[in-house]
DNA sequence: GTCTATATCACGATAGAC
DNA sequence: GTCTATCGTGATATAGAC
């Protein structure tokens, strides 16, 4: 196979492992398992395990924020109707997508590897955080949106999204999952919490 | 020392020491040395790795969950007032108590011991938001508060909290840590969120 | 680019003396 | 209750042939 289809085949197969057995759970054998190769050909294409566990959580990055950036771009529509779009983007990158479930083994290795955690949030977190801001202020400047205090936005925004991931991967085995967790129930509920906050009363 | 002191002195050290550097991370030899005794003494005390972990999660349940109680029990005072003081309760257990700062340790170890995820939801977090929900209650019986869907407002109560505790674990590296996160003044805009949900309007 | 074989080390866990 | 000594395993990582 060629050097970067494999690069692509072992950050994608190593990906699914950390999510499923966290960072220490994971071993390199394991992984050249998972790939069909030894031990001996994976480390000729990432040089550790660190290097590779940084790989998987970059490479997520992208296409999380691509689809974001879409709605943001949209032509001229109510500010309210975007933020409904980007929420449902939100919760489907938080919950389903790699980059999204990532967050506590992120919290997992920060300790011991700081440097994943900082570009965790200035490559990931930071530009989110600025692209759902820029709809907030669009929002404000056509008079659909009050003020409000970006911290505390962003505190009931994401916080309840990133804590439901956390949640359903916690609690993964349960058989009752979407029962106990029921995403576009909250989701729905959680838009017009939002909203109540952004739109000015009558 | 004392057996008995000795099984308390293991569980509040390796306690710390799972914090630091997660479950897979931490080696029964360094919590041993963090004790001051060999690994062959730490094994007269706990059978193995899994049931120290277990004594460490559980052993923390009861005191987070007598300080709510305490709080719900008191004689009767505005539904609202109440729900400030279990809400600053709630924010200081989740981000300062080991067993709120234990969510993404027991998120790690699921996969691999069901029954740890398990028994922190059937232990801890059921009783948690069964103790919140009689306080909601009685403001409604008291016509304080509205009818609220009891998923929706656990989402929208804990969901904040606990990203928060997660968010400051992750970035605990980084040397604004209280400016990125702000505990006390995103609680008390928290509050205010989740009586504008509860609160009959005029 | 992939392999076999191996070096080196730390892990969880145990035996048995005191 | 704590110790020294050790077993067996599996971890990361490398050397060198093809």
């Amino acid at each position: 196979m060629q050097a970067e289809d494999r690069r692509v085949q072992i950050i994608s197969r190593s990906t699914d492992l950390f999510l499923e057995q966290g960072f220490a759970g994971t071993s390199m054998s394991m992984i050249a398992k998972r790939c069909g190769i030894t031990k001996a050909s994976l480390y000729h294409h990432f040089n550790g395990k660190d290097e590779l566990f940084v790989a998987c959580v970059t490479s997520g990055y992208q296409r999380a924020l691509d689809a974001l950036t879409e709605i943001i771009a949209q032509a001229d529509r109510p500010a309210g109707q975007k933020l409904a779009e980007a929420m449902t983007v939100l919760y489907d990158i938080t919950i389903s997508s790699s980059v999204g479930r990532m967050s506590p083994l992120i919290a997992e290795v920060s300790r011991t590897f700081p440097n994943v955690a900082r570009s965790f949030h200035s490559e990931y977190i930071a530009p989110q955080q600025d692209l759902v801001w820029n709809l907030i202020e669009a929002g404000q400047a056509s008079g659909e949106f009050k003020d409000l205090d970006r911290g505390l936005l962003f505190h009931m925004l994401f916080g309840p999204i990133v804590t439901l991931s956390l949640s359903r991967e916690m609690f993964s085995t349960f058989d009752d999952l979407d029962e106990h967790f029921p995403v576009g129930h909250l989701r729905d509920g959680h838009l017009n919490v939002i909203l109540g906050m952004l739109r000015k009363d009558r």
